[in-house]
RNA sequence: GGCGGGUUGCCCGAGUGGCCAAAGGGAGCGGACUGUAAAUCCGUCGGCUCAGCCUACGAAGGUUCGAAUCCUUCACCCGCCA
């Protein structure tokens, strides 16, 4: 079984580097190979680009591959260098809440039977947080070549540019050391991680080399990219797409994925689903003869939402993207339904009585960002109550408007969608 | 520590006393066309009690009728030298 997964990770497009395969191969053949990967706390929760290894170690896990799971709470104290420039460090108290936050989320996505395949949960900071300067300096730095740390991209790029502290330049060092540490622990001898990690993971399996003389392997996956180059994840609107359902709706997740482009959603399907290849290439052929079904995109929408927020969340927002997306009239729609369809949606409250304006619908959805924006819509045309458009500032809403006698579905431009409450 | 260059809106970047809420490009947003796709074209793109007002060009202070533009101090970045 375990010689399959290397064979399934190449069909499926997930292999962007590695080290030699042969020997990974032997490895997993010879018995339950330990596999780590690391996600670093720079935000309260994992985004939808952290899906890649999340879904790698399960892959790996399913085929009998034991995976550790690692929050970074020293090395997100430390910060991975970047291109855009030096990032601003976050407080002790932030980053380690924030660790047990992406922690919690870590967890769902491995299991954790007793077995010899049952997933670990770690921590870096346990290893790191002790540990001197000297000690570090002594045991680790040693055995680091300035001269090859200075070829690495990023770094290279960097120093062309606005430059970089010796706190980021040492990122390199701990993730290392993290690679070591797991594998005198745990006999971990994999790690992986995405593409822009490869200096990162190699780093530590020439440590393990220097130090202990073993031979331990690495595997990136491919950097997802849309169309556009945007990595995956990000929404247009800049922000990212969150797996945590209080900073993401199950919602937006799920119209995240359905709006992905004809070009790129085959890719996602073969990247983020468990579907077979045979599976795939019947949606690819949907895709082709009746591209308006959408087949494919509601299918890696529904899988992806599945996944993160569960079926039962699954359902729910597919029901009201299809009331409120439907070609029906949104009158016909009974109350249970546009109550459950806006529930789902961003709404909010308001007061007949108070005549609210186009405006005052807009502002209080949080459709727009300020008065000004919502002027700018109405002034767009892009405004719209119950599927009308709304051409004139000071239109208000009335009894008359309201749908099952007490909402009213505002929408700013194509596809941003949100609920009135007349209360 | 010394000398020189720099810090402009989400990003890049022009702007050296009034015509600057700030050229141009990109991103974003809206419209048309579609399929809740892409491409293309058009429009828009700080805020507000919106023919006006407020806030804004690293920070603080100053000169001036008037400053993103001039002066002073400070912070940070880049480079060269020590």
């Amino acid at each position: 079984m375990g010689t399959n997964i290397l064979d399934e990770l190449e069909w499926r497009g997930l292999i962007a580097q590695s080290t030699d395969l042969d020997p990974l191969r032997r490895d997993l053949d010879d018995g339950v190979l330990t596999l780590y990967a690391g996600f670093d706390p720079t935000a309260p929760s994992l985004h939808a680009g952290n899906l890649m290894q999340l879904l790698t170690l399960r892959r790996f896990q399913k085929a009998g591959a034991r995976p550790i799971v690692l929050a970074g709470g020293a090395t997100g104290m430390i910060g991975d260098p970047r291109d855009v420039g030096e990032r601003a460090l976050n407080s002790a108290d932030t980053v380690r809440e924030w660790a047990d936050r992406i922690r919690g989320q870590l967890e769902r996505f491995v299991d954790f039977d007793d077995g010899p395949t049952g997933a670990l949960v770690v921590n870096n900071l346990d290893w790191t947080g002790g540990q001197t300067t000297l000690e570090f300096l002594r045991d680790v730095g040693k055995h680091f070549s300035i001269n090859v740390m200075l070829n690495r991209d990023t770094v290279k790029r960097r120093l062309a540019g606005d430059g970089m502290s010796y706190t980021e330049f040492s990122y390199l060092l701990l993730q290392s050391q993290d690679y070591l540490h797991l594998h005198r622990q745990h006999g971990c001898r994999l790690q992986i991680g995405g593409s822009d990690q490869w200096g990162n993971i190699v780093g530590g399996v020439d440590l393990i080399r220097r130090v202990d003389g073993a031979t331990v392997h690495a595997l990136t996956t491919p950097l997802v990219t849309d169309a556009e180059g945007r990595k995956i994840g990000k929404s247009t609107g800049g922000g990212s797409i969150w797996l945590d359902p209080a900073m993401t709706s199950p919602y937006a997740w799920y119209q995240y994925f359905v709006n992905a482009a004809d070009a790129d959603v085959i890719r996602y399907l073969r990247f983020f689903t468990d579907l077979a290849r045979e599976e795939i290439d019947e949606l690819q052929r949907e895709l082709d003869e009746r591209p308006f079904a959408r087949a494919a995109q509601r299918r890696l929408a529904s899988e992806l939402t599945t996944l993160v927020h569960g079926r039962r969340a699954t359902e729910q927002v597919i029901a009201a993207s299809s009331a409120l997306f439907g070609r029906g009239d949104l009158r016909e729609l009974d109350a249970g339904t546009l109550d459950a369809a806006l529930a789902e949606v961003p709404h909010a409250e308001v007061s007949i009585g108070e005549r609210p304006t186009i405006i005052d619908l807009l502002l209080s959805t949080g459709l727009v960002d300020s008065r000004s924006a919502a002027r700018r819509t109405v002034g767009e045309g892009g405004a719209y109550v119950n599927n009308t458009k709304v051409p004139d500032e000071g239109w208000t809403l009335g009894e008359s408007d309201l749908l099952a006698g007490r909402w009213a579905v505002v929408r700013r431009g194509k596809r941003n969608l949100a609920g009135v409450r007349a209360g």
